[in-house]
DNA sequence: ACCCAGGCGGGCG
DNA sequence: CGCCCGCATGGG
């Protein structure tokens, strides 16, 4: 195991990891130290104010691994410019200034978003741990990989239902089947934010939030605006004085208010409505 | 015991 | 289209 220190600005190790995003379903944050597992690979993180100490079997594997997973190289002077349209934006990044935008496996992002729908935070953790523990395959730590589109091939919908995802297993096993033959999720790594979306929405049991969910976390696409429960309300008692706004309209009024980084200002809006939304 | 959860697909008007 | 309903489970 090495050690390297990276240096850091405007990042929190901590908010970024809590925030809802797939690693905070299936990561370890213990005693301010931040545990996953890629491909063989263990990542240990701990901040210490603008310092990341940065921990693995791999170092150099890490190092990249690590400013790619929670977007070092993103210019958040800029974004918090761009960002800061109003009073409720500008509290909300003073409340959690660090907080980054993850980028994660296209696949997993896709899975952890099937598990959420219809659930809460817990669920959708516990079902993911679950299903890492049942399919993910042995590393030399203690924890298993995420298990891959090959490692769910022949897996029954009813073992999927053993995670605890009810009816979001034959969402599950049909993703799995549309991502084995007809959708390359890898592919479309290097297509525009269209595109993506377009190829997501053919996949059974993905809708606009799901797909916006992925095109953000799984591909890095700013500009995606996804749309739940918690964005929908806090949206309408901020801006629209609430009242009761379609989602289609709402989606439309955030990408033309925060253009190329309407992600960054979802996630602020989300971040700070689920913890202080009765405040507003 | 009961209620709800980072939605989605299908059916109905 | 736009709206509304059921959906399987686990956790509070």
């Amino acid at each position: 195991m090495k050690q390297i220190i990276l240096k850091v600005k405007d990042f929190n190790l901590k908010y970024s990891y809590e925030s809802g995003q797939p690693l905070s379903f299936y990561a370890d944050f213990l005693n301010n130290k931040l545990k996953y597992i890629v491909n063989n690979n263990i990542i240990i993180a701990e901040q210490k104010n603008n310092n990341i100490i940065l921990e693995s079997n791999n170092i150099v594997f890490a190092k990249q691994e690590f400013i790619s997973r929670f977007r070092l190289k993103d210019n958040m002077e800029k974004i918090y410019k761009e960002i800061s349209t109003d009073a409720f934006l500008i509290d909300s990044i003073k409340k959690y200034r660090g907080l980054r935008i993850t980028l994660n496996d296209p696949w997993e992002t896709l899975v952890v978003f099937i598990i959420s729908q219809n659930n809460n935070i817990k669920g959708i953790r516990n079902s993911t741990r679950r299903l890492i523990n049942m399919f993910g395959i042995e590393t030399d730590f203690k924890t298993k990989t995420f298990p891959t589109i090959e490692d769910l091939l022949n897996v029954k919908e009813e073992d999927f239902k053993k995670c605890g995802i009810g009816f979001r297993a034959r969402y599950l096993k049909n993703a799995v089947e549309q991502c084995s033959n007809n959708i390359d999720l890898y592919k479309l790594k290097n297509k525009n934010y269209e595109t993506i979306r377009e190829e997501l929405l053919e996949i059974i049991g993905v809708g606009n939030k799901i797909s916006d969910c992925v095109a953000l976390m799984g591909y890095g696409k700013l500009e995606a605006f996804p749309i739940d429960v918690w964005i929908k309300r806090i949206l309408e008692k901020i801006y629209f004085n609430n009242k009761i706004i379609n989602i289609k309209l709402l989606h439309k009024f955030a990408v033309n208010k925060w253009l190329t980084y309407s992600g960054y200002a979802q996630l602020y809006l989300y971040w700070n409505a689920r913890n202080n939304f009765n405040d507003y």
